[in-house]
DNA sequence: CTGACTTCGGCCGGGCGCCTGCCGAAAGGC
DNA sequence: GCCTTTCGGCAGGCGCCCGGCCGAAGTCAG
């Protein structure tokens, strides 16, 4: 029964393994700059705790071999990613690897308690697979605000019925252990810091174009969530040649303009005009037309839909431009469904920053697409609460 | 001789000092939940580094009266705020009260050498004045992006021969204490912070409309400067209906529709065609028009000043409306010269950001003027430079 | 004025985190 | 087989912080 971690030095110990493997105590104790003998009693309570343990001896370096410490092997993480239309779970190792992963389309305006029965299912499912008794933590990702120290959503636009409902301490009872609650762009945005080319840099936006566009915030090698915890909420800022309506009442914001929603309406729009031959033909094969078609049609090179992304990866590049200056990140990393729609997409926004951004600003900014795909949420959202257990800012 | 704080309590008590006044060792170790020992022991040593002293006894609590411990009486700090017009220098006590403040017009376009060259005899001056041997640091705010860990301005787009001159260095040697160079909204923020509204808020900017317009951002209660220390310089993201043609090079940039020079510049265009009486009575007096004259002009009730004042604010709280969005703040603050034209452009300002920016961001977001003036700057440089000798984040 | 009570602040001993020094165990090289 | 190197545990020491104790310095009731 793995207990959790209780000092600074334990905290830092839990998290270099996670990130850069098994070490052996002198490795340790060289990255932290701190004796041999200091690593060698957290060692001991972390083994104690059953957090870590030996795993056999390393290479010699001309001596006595020294002893490799890896995080326990029996160490299972749950991250759980609930975006507008699907739920994805994953159970990871103590190093947040994926061990199992599961993804099921789902409607999040089903409201919180069918969707929460079916995440906590589909998780159980992987969890009897694997034969894990019980996790030693659950993260989980929402597509809308969280009041991340309450546990709940807030005020959430596209997820009605989930406004107050309080779904970190439910599945906490659920899964007796503990539950983080957190915006999905910042699971994302963690899962990528995790596993993605953001991993070793202090300051980068993540931007999730998916049903909706969002954006994870790190400042500092730290999540930033604002004051309501709605810091990243980019959709409904209002882009220049635009009067689409959205369903927020404003008009003109970037939501309504491009992402899935959005492009799926215009699709619709450009078929039933007949300006696109290849779309009229998709939507007559299969009755509707999703942001999925647009990406086909942009793939065999139809101009209508390319001339389609390429306005809407202006428009987000452009609001991305303004938040460049704002925030002078390091890197931003794109990432959801949308993403599909690869170089096209991702030339445009580039043009789009890199025009209309301080030079200062945009000389050495990567801005790259995220390869993580479906998994960065659950492997953030497993990141989340490893930092938890970890006791990581305790 | 004082020295510097060396532990992290040290720091904390005097910051606590600093920000709360003098304190009993009682009031100190409740308010920090450490024991009186502990309290006593640091206080010795700060006493013994002369940072802090006995000020007499407090009134009684029903026993014995405890003693009041306060900043060590001879304790000073510079502040140096150099505008793209003027620059401002204080000398301040440990806690950053104001003693004496001198402000000169100046461009600093001039250059590095005659500029510092001012500030300094200008310091110098008060320090004789006052009577201070030397103080305990000099923080710094100049107009431009700052690589603040090597205290050098870089490619300050307003400050030509500015770039890479080793500032921090030089006045270091000059004044033989420590010097710290930011960017002047930095600082300006960081004078809001100590003095200001801002004084227990962990997220806000600060944002300066002058000559410029550029924002200070406090995240999580410390000074985010973003990865080339140009995070904040907003006044060149593109705002909608604007062709403006921005020294920067680009078209369109918020600065180029507003701020000091691009009031000034449509004042005289207004002028010229004979729509403003007032402003073409003002001009023909000094022969030129500046955006003070506007200022004035709008005191007077003039329609045209006044609609120019409203559409700049409109674009200002445009441009802000997104980063309310973004960044989520609990307050913004707004500063600098053009605050001159106090409630039309504040209320222009509020409304755009109240309109286009999510309800839930702006629930409880106000939106307010700066009431330290010109002083904003000179003091948070003290503050800056402050936390550097009293050992924060060390 | 006096004695009981309260608060303040210095001193002492102890727990804990981290250090260095030392030594035996375990490996490689000749 | 012996020396060298590395590894890792143990002992002793230092600094930080704690609670307990006690004298100093107040208040307050009678």
């Amino acid at each position: 029964m793995p207990g959790r971690a209780e000092t600074r030095l334990q905290a830092k110990i839990l998290t270099r393994l996670r990130d850069a493997g098994p070490q052996s105590r002198i490795q340790l104790s060289e990255h932290f700059e701190v004796s041999r003998t200091t690593i060698g009693t957290e060692l001991g309570r972390l083994t104690a705790l059953h957090l870590v343990e030996e795993i056999g001896p390393a290479a010699s370096r001309g001596g006595r071999r020294s002893t490799v410490i890896d995080l326990a092997g029996h160490v299972r993480f749950v991250g759980i990613a609930i975006g507008a239309t699907s739920v994805s779970t994953a159970v990871t190792d103590g190093r947040l690897r994926v061990l199992a992963f599961e993804r099921t389309e789902c409607d999040v305006r089903r409201g919180p308690e069918p969707v929460l029965e079916l995440a906590a299912e589909q998780t159980r499912r992987l969890l009897v697979k694997l034969g894990v008794d019980r996790p030693l933590g659950v993260g989980v990702g929402v597509p809308g605000p969280v009041d991340f120290s309450r546990g709940i959503p807030v005020s959430p636009p596209i997820m009605p019925g989930w406004d107050g409902y309080p779904a970190r301490d439910l599945l906490g009872r659920r899964f007796d252990c503990p539950v983080l609650l957190d915006n999905d762009v910042n699971v994302m945005a963690l899962g990528e810091q995790h596993a993605g080319a953001a991993g070793t840099v202090e300051n980068f936006l993540f931007v999730k174009v998916g049903t909706g566009i969002g954006c994870g915030i790190v400042a500092k090698g730290e999540l930033y969530r604002g004051m309501d915890g709605c810091a990243g909420d980019i959709g409904h800022i209002p882009v220049a040649d635009s009067v689409a309506v959205c369903a927020c009442g404003n008009t003109g914001c970037l939501e309504a303009s491009f992402g899935g929603d959005a492009l799926a309406r215009d699709a619709l729009a450009t078929a039933q005009s007949g300006r696109s031959p290849l779309l009229r033909e998709l939507l007559e094969r299969t009755g509707t037309l999703t942001a999925a078609d647009v990406g086909e049609a942009v793939g065999a090179g139809d101009a209508t839909s390319v001339q389609m992304v390429r306005d809407g990866g202006r428009r987000v590049g452009e609001v991305l431009a303004g938040l460049v200056s704002f925030f002078n990140p390091s890197l931003i990393v794109l990432g959801g469904g949308l993403t599909l729609l690869g170089h096209v997409l991702l030339a445009e926004i580039r043009g789009a920053i890199y025009r209309r951004s301080l030079p200062l600003a945009t000389r050495n900014l990567p801005i790259m697409m995220s390869d993580l795909g479906p998994q960065a949420g659950v492997i953030g959202a497993a990141r989340l609460v490893s930092q938890e257990v970890y006791g990581v800012a305790r």
